[in-house]
DNA sequence: ATCCATGCAAAAACTTTGCAGTCCA
DNA sequence: TGGACTGCAAAGTTTTTGCATGGAT
């Protein structure tokens, strides 16, 4: 097996954001101070951000940005491929970097004492994932694997 | 559309009632008409029922049941260990026996096009998927596992 | 000047809870 | 009879939208 963790190589922001544009332009849509903010302050945060958590940031660099915005901002980001929405079951929408974005697919490992999350990526258990759709004739569109457990620090907390 | 889960096996209903009977003895809690109701509305109705799904299905029983009370009532069954909730991103929640009541755990392979959820289960992952937490030395207490696609009914519609 | 974008507040969509009456044990 | 249970409705949460104003092109 080959297991990796996702902070191996950083993102391109500026890839990104050209990506970003590309999109926008394409949609005939405006690039505005909210948007700008946004944006960096997205890419400065860290993954599995809630709409809170960008709004916080992004109040950071302009004070007037609402919730609404942020909103749909994110969904922009979602739409245009620079990003992906999560659920952990909390009942919270999380946005993180997309796949695309990062250039490898990644899923997590959740503590459900302390909420660490740790990224992984198993090439083979990928592969047998491909196997399973195709043998229920699914084409795969997304995914999500996700492993809950306690991290090692809270394992050692509670022995 | 078939199956390579771990054996078929169908659960044992009478196994579920007498665990649940357990659970409200040891807790004080009663037995009611509702309960009842709700119980075997929730075992004559499909995996992956929505709160919705088991009112009406119960109502069929008894034409006076809330709500509230199928929404209490599915938190018991959760507690109890019969029953686990889970979220396929939809923004609704759904039920479906535990693992432990069916006696093997599985997957699900979701359409976007029309919601149609199938179940999986394949060894080879879970094994896979054991590595990557001892890798990270993580303890296990659940997972969730998810391939989102067009099924292939949806497939050909596309096409 | 268009007409998209923003912020606010209201509306939706679900879930959860308070309460007065009901019913099991 | 006491305390748990129920149904209704109200209150919470979080997401989504309507609308008048502001702003990018």
């Amino acid at each position: 097996m080959h297991v990796m963790t996702g902070g191996d190589s950083k993102p391109d922001f500026d890839v990104l954001r050209s990506k970003l544009e590309a999109y926008m332009s394409e949609k005939g849509l405006r690039s505005t101070a909210q948007r700008r903010a946004i944006t960096e302050a997205f890419f400065s945060a860290s993954d599995h951000v809630t709409i809170e958590d960008v709004l916080a940031e992004s109040r950071k660099i302009d004070g007037r940005i609402g919730y609404a915005t942020v909103y749909r901002t994110l969904k922009l980001f979602t739409e245009s491929g620079i990003a992906e929405e999560r659920h952990f079951g909390d009942g919270l929408s999380r946005y993180e970097l997309s796949d695309e974005s990062t250039q490898h697919h990644h899923d997590h490992l959740i503590c459900l004492s302390c909420d660490a999350i740790v990224e992984f990526h198993d090439d083979a258990i990928e592969q047998l994932q491909d196997a399973v759709a195709r043998r229920f004739e699914f084409s795969i569109l997304s995914h999500k694997h996700e492993i809950y457990g306690l991290c090692p620090k809270c394992r050692k907390d509670q022995s």
